[in-house]
DNA sequence: ATGAAAGCGCTAACAA
DNA sequence: TTGTTAGCGCTTTCAT
């Protein structure tokens, strides 16, 4: 039954106009008689008209389809981002087209090229990081691209992240001023900016506090390593394991929180307090009551959003970088052990 | 800097054969002697070349896009189906064009007629339910469409789901056998047939074992009604309240154990046993440690994107209904009471 | 095997 | 305001 698609021509024949007189009908801004909008649209809604994307943006140039990268969906932060990503999108007349990226960065280039090829309009990378060469490549075709929740050395990208290294050092902040003495980190994978960011913010504080990092460990923004890193991290006695432990972000947090509590038998905060990072939906939940530093998911999709269409939209804008700050937020996963005055410094 | 984007007659130019000669060596399946493609690849690399994919679609009718119509992204379930299904589509050399839904029908419908304005090859509905005329539509134009965790009364469209039906029957099965008494019911919304479907198997069953559901309750797929719907479940003494709830999947379920363990101080599974459906990644969790029915959501994604490429690959293949079959995972959330040889019947 | 030529459905000058 | 015309970049007959 693939019935032929109806087409501008056959409009204009049943309305008794020209084939252009009905492409202005239905491009914005063009201009044409009520009489003439009248008929076309008649005719238009008679045959179930409707135009063609594709031919539209092979012409005009622009797609209004938006290529989005993106890796670690079972991470809750990024289907929340994506949600609401596409939503706005389509708010704002654009549509998404989704590519899945693991790590490897090979995948990833070639992940990206296939987006030039559907002549996107623009580009987001959520969580991946791209090649030199590889942005290289989207400027050269003229495709803006943004990075969301991933920084860059060079500043000839737009990036938006939450302030990963002032992050790190509220963290670090709290635990101190809360009284915790034998502080760990574990981390997420290394060749996260997010990753590298928040470390160093926690432990420059911890050091500028005169606390040395009692122990690291490795989670590769994965809970099966989470796990794995707990038990290593925590296989000591009482007096010679950490009594808090901020984690790289809250989805290894949470698997942090489980194999403490139901493989290793510690309590939380009393024996151990867990911090995360990003504030995901579970870290609410009362199982968790997950403390944790808030990336303003909303906030920081809004602000892609705007970059990205101010950067497909306007001749020569410049890159943008920004950094949202996010709040600790203090749940249940930690206490106060003892006040101390000596926090900040 | 929006560099002029290379086209198929530069290089035919530079590799001094015809733009026809390039285009075949750029479709597979196209005849060009050994000499003509090594020209034409020596002449594209170093011009950067990649053929256009929506010249290529204008032209062959074929987009290799396929739309996917999502929601309830925070339910676990879509983010790993989704993942899936791009990453397949990906491998298969499709892309997946994203739609955010709500499940206001007019948002749906409106959202569905712009994917067919991109000319997608296939549609997939997760997760949200489409008028008929609305079908019919895609029909008409000849666009194949596959309910992903829906199913339709008209077998005129193919639909994936899990066996509903015979999941609400296991669980009631299970929970009768395990000697719970006072068995309750908590709905997901209305609207979706596996709501519909889970609730039936397990009510009829449950009749059929000569019990009657003790109490219903409605938590709409969302966490804060079901957090509302546990108070008002569960505001009697021991004996007037449930022992055992099955709750229509587990997204809702997890709040409902949250509500029962940190907001009414019960005991999971000693004052109640909490079952749901799905088994997500959360459900395995030592936190919750939740009995659930098992979608196997690869294995529905795998059917799903088979069936969608054949009704696009082959002329006039006839619509399939395909439920899979999902075991009971009993974990901890649930115990038995006491043996009870009368479960069967 | 290859080139010439005809469109795919539309937008955007350009005239009128 | 409207119709005519020329493409957008490609695939696909059709000759050669």
């Amino acid at each position: 039954m693939s019935q032929a698609r109806v087409t501008s021509l056959q409009v204009a024949l049943k309305a008794g106009v020209s084939q252009s007189a009905v492409s202005r009908v239905f491009t914005p801004g063009a201009s044409a008689s009520v009489k003439t909008i009248e008929k076309v649209q008649k005719a238009a809604t008679e045959l179930g008209y409707r135009p063609n994307s594709l031919a539209r943006a092979m012409v005009s140039g622009k797609s209004r389809v938006i290529g989005l990268v993106v890796a670690y969906l079972n991470n809750q932060f990024y289907p929340e981002a994506l949600e609401n990503l596409s939503k706005k999108f389509q708010e704002r007349g654009y549509h998404v087209l989704v590519f899945m990226a693991s790590n490897s960065s090979d995948n990833i280039d070639t992940v990206v090229e296939g987006i030039l090829d559907y002549q996107v309009d623009g580009i987001i990378a959520a969580s991946v990081s791209l090649s030199p060469e590889l942005s290289n490549k989207c400027r050269k075709a003229g495709v803006p691209l943004v990075l969301f929740n991933r920084a860059h050395e060079s500043p000839k990208m737009s990036a938006v992240t939450s302030d990963n290294y002032a992050g790190g050092e509220k963290v670090a902040k709290y635990l101190v001023s809360a009284g915790y003495e034998k502080i760990a980190y574990l981390a997420g994978w290394e060749g996260a900016s997010t990753q590298r960011d928040r470390e160093a913010g926690f432990v420059d504080t911890l050091n500028a506090c005169g606390i040395k990092l009692f122990s690291r460990g490795f989670g590769n923004f994965e809970m099966a390593q989470s796990r794995k890193a707990t038990h290593e991290m925590f296989k000591n006695t009482a007096n010679h394991r950490p009594d808090a432990v901020f984690v790289a972000n809250d989805h290894m947090a949470l698997a942090v929180m489980d194999t403490l509590r139901y493989e290793l038998g510690l309590k939380i905060p009393e024996d151990v307090a867990v911090v995360g990072y990003d504030d995901v939906p579970a870290a609410e939940w009362p199982s968790y009551d997950l403390t944790t530093v808030r990336q303003c998911s909303e906030q920081m999709v809004n602000i892609t959003i705007d970059i990205l269409l101010e950067e497909i939209e306007t001749e020569d804008s410049q890159p943008r970088i920004v950094k949202i700050d996010g709040p600790l937020i203090i749940r249940g996963s930690s206490k106060i052990i003892k006040e101390n005055e000596n926090a900040g410094f």
